[in-house]
Formats: C-alpha cells, sequence, structure tokens
DNA sequence: TCACAATTAAAACAAACGTTTGAAATATTA
DNA sequence: TAATATTTCAAACGTTTGTTTTAATTGTGA
C-alpha cells in the first residue's frame, strides 16, 4: 500500500464523512464526494466496493475507537469499584464520544478542529439516519449499548430492565443531539477546547442522571 | 374541489408522510409515493407544484394541529396559574405531539392507528433531517419553542436562558426519539391505547423534570 | 531494466430522478 | 345540453445517479 493510495483513501473518508454528516447518505452524491476530495470516480468503487461500503468504512472508523474507550472506561470503573455511580456509567458511556470533537484527526491542538467537528455530526447523524445506514451504525454500538445496559442494571436494581432500556435510549438520544449541533449557535459543544469537552461531560451528566434515575 | 381531488391529494400525503418517515426525503422517490397511492406521477406536480411543496405541506399538516395544541394548553396553564411547575410546562409540550400517535386519521378508535404511527415517525424524522428539511420543519415549530422557552425562563429564573435554551433542546431531542422510534420492539409509544398515551407522557414528565431542574 | 501488480484515469453504461407537456377525461356551471 | 374549468393521464424531457469497463499510469520486486 503506496503513500498516495492511503493518501486517496483517506481523503475519500473524510470528505465523505463530512458531507454524509451534512447531507445525509442518499444526499450525497459520489461525485460530489471525489469532487471535493479531487479523486476519480472509480476510486470509491475500487477502494470501497460501493457507497455502501464507503458508508460502513465510514461509520467503522468513527465507531471503533469510540466503542473501545466507553467500553475501556468502564471496565476500568468496575474493577475499580464494587458498585458503580450512575454518573459513572454516564461518564464513561459520554466522555469518548464527546473527546472525538477533540482528538480526532491530528493531535496538535489546533484552535478550531475541523475533522472533530465532522466526526462529531457525522455519528450524530448516522445513527438518526434512515435504514440501512442507521442499522449499521446500531451495529457498530451495539456491542457498548448492551455492556451499559447491564451496568445500568447493576446500579439501579429496582428498575426494570425494560424501563432502563428506554432510559438508555433516551441518553443516546440526547448525546447524539449533542454531537449533530457540533459548533452550531447556542450549542453545548462549541470547539475543542479540552475544558470545554469536560464541562460540557459534566452538565449532560448533571442533566442525565437524575432522569436515569427517576 | 372535488370528492377525488381531495381523495387524490390526501392519498399523496398519507403515503408521502409514511414514506418520507421510513426513508428520508432524498431517499423518497416521487414515483414511489405516486406507485403506492395509487396515482399518476404528475399529480403531485399539479396539487403541490413540486417534491419540496409536498414535503411542507406534510410537514404543515402535522405541525398546525401540534402548536395550535400546544400553545393553547400553555395559555390555560398560564391563566389558571401563576407560577408554572416545570413538570405543567412539559406537560403542555409533550401531549399535543404524542396524541397524534392517538387522534390523527380517523377518529373511531380501532386497535391500530397507522396513521397516527407515520405521523408520529414522521414528525421525528423531518425534524433530524439534513436541511433544507429541517430548516423547514423547525420554522413551522418555531413559534411554539420560543414560547416555551420563555414559560421555562419564568418558571426557573435562576438558570440562564442559554441553559434553558440547550435543556430545552433536549428535551425536544428525547421527544423526537420517542415520536421516530413508536411501535418498535422496546419504545416507550407501543400503540394507540389513550391511556398509553397518558402513561407515556407522565414517565417523559418524571424523565425530564429532573433534567430541566438540574 | 524488465515484468508484474496496484492504482488512477476517462468514458460510457443502464437506470432512476424531478419536471414538463399536451391531450384525454371528468366535473362544474350556465 | 353546451361551454368551461378542473383534474388525470401517458409520454417524453434533460439530468443525475451508482457502477462498470478498458486503457493509461504508477509503484514494486526480481
Amino acid at each position: 500500500m503506496t503513500d498516495t493510495n492511503t493518501d486517496t483513501k483517506e481523503q475519500i473518508l473524510n470528505v465523505a464523512e463530512r458531507l454524509f454528516a451534512e447531507n445525509g447518505f442518499a444526499g450525497t452524491s459520489l461525485r460530489s464526494v471525489v469532487r471535493e476530495a479531487d479523486v476519480n470516480l472509480s476510486a470509491v468503487n475500487y477502494h470501497f466496493g460501493s457507497k455502501e461500503g464507503l458508508l460502513r468504512a465510514v461509520i467503522a472508523r468513527i465507531a471503533e475507537p469510540i466503542v473501545e474507550g466507553e467500553l475501556k472506561k468502564l471496565r476500568q470503573y468496575q474493577t475499580k469499584y464494587d458498585n458503580l455511580q450512575v454518573e459513572q456509567i454516564l461518564e464513561a458511556f459520554l466522555t469518548p464520544s464527546l473527546e472525538v470533537v477533540l482528538n480526532s484527526g491530528d493531535k496538535h491542538h489546533e484552535i478550531v478542529n475541523q475533522h472533530g467537528i465532522s466526526c462529531a455530526r457525522f455519528m450524530g447523524r448516522c445513527r438518526l439516519e434512515p435504514d440501512p445506514v442507521r442499522q449499521i451504525a446500531e451495529q457498530e454500538f451495539g456491542e457498548s449499548k448492551a455492556a451499559f445496559l447491564d451496568a445500568l442494571g447493576r446500579s439501579l436494581p429496582d428498575l426494570s430492565r425494560t424501563e432502563l432500556a428506554w432510559k438508555l435510549d433516551l441518553v443516546i438520544a440526547v448525546l447524539l443531539r449533542v454531537l449533530t449541533e457540533a459548533n452550531k449557535p447556542g450549542a453545548l459543544i462549541q470547539d475543542k477546547n479540552p475544558k470545554t469537552i469536560e464541562t460540557t461531560v459534566s452538565k449532560l451528566i448533571n442533566f442525565l442522571a437524575p432522569a436515569v434515575r427517576s
């Protein structure tokens, strides 16, 4: 695999991520992707097989590190404490997603991290898209969802699994909203300042913890 | 305006509402609409001018009674009480939307109200779609949003307007999630039973009120 | 340097898209 | 019933879609 190869592939992934986030999957043509990525049209089918293959690659690239981070944080808490607080579970669940705004793309902390914003918006959007997009996305995040539902069940044994399921579902809805609105006026996420991420997580925990306990 | 005319128009509106909800705006072709509605292709352009005109009509048909119901309920509470509780504001905000599941379409309480489910899913989806769909939808619901932000400001004078704005935004995100998931396995809304609607509203108020206050 | 694989490039494919047209059919009014 | 307006219909418009094809180019290892 040559340098130009990875360049082409990553260029396509980056542009597709942004355009899918802005215009949706059906609303984004491959021609608009290759135009902005400055690559040939057939490069998409060569590297990803099809438009849906490109979508899967974009989703996988975002989901993998986030799911990994969520499960890692959750297991750290679980080995450290016997009984987890809802706040701890929420922190483990929310932080990795919100950190993509900060850390994705190049690690040099520039003032504006455009790729991080695109990541956030795409991640929020793809899980709210019509099938098959949403189905593919939910598949990637399913493992994490199940683990956190289990953790909530142990933390709040008085609440039924059914109730915890829709509550976690609404927690996710809130997270996705925060992500899709990233950097828009009035939104919680305004730039990639680390302090902003931490305070955002803190605000969301304060908002969601009493709701989940209710 | 003849009977066949309204039949054709409403057939198109009904089918478009359902397909837009399921496949999104860009993912729904006019040909698939007229096929299911069993009308001629050019009927869409004749009655609605364009695909976007059809979208506007679908949105307006749903939004108008809901916004009306929300504002009416809010004003009733405001004339009855001096200081509104968050729970009352939430009830006025949530109930009309959830009632579309029950009341839309024919008023005869059948076991399954398919049109109500379509209404709910469409309403949830259109406000999460990429522009210009979302922009049109938010325009229709903007009046109600402003009124409820104002009501929250009076009910919780210690919280800044900025904070209340994103909290109301997240309340809406939760509502939209509940609507889009209507009748899906594990969702809060499972059928059109009136009691289910009331208990759903109650569950959501219990979930959201402490969050908004936090 | 040569042979071979990997990648890029331009062009074309059939299918589907939203929209327009003009005539046929239907309903309305006098 | 005759005249008029409204609505439906089949057909075609020009574009755009995702994908495929075939040739040119580039990189790789012997």
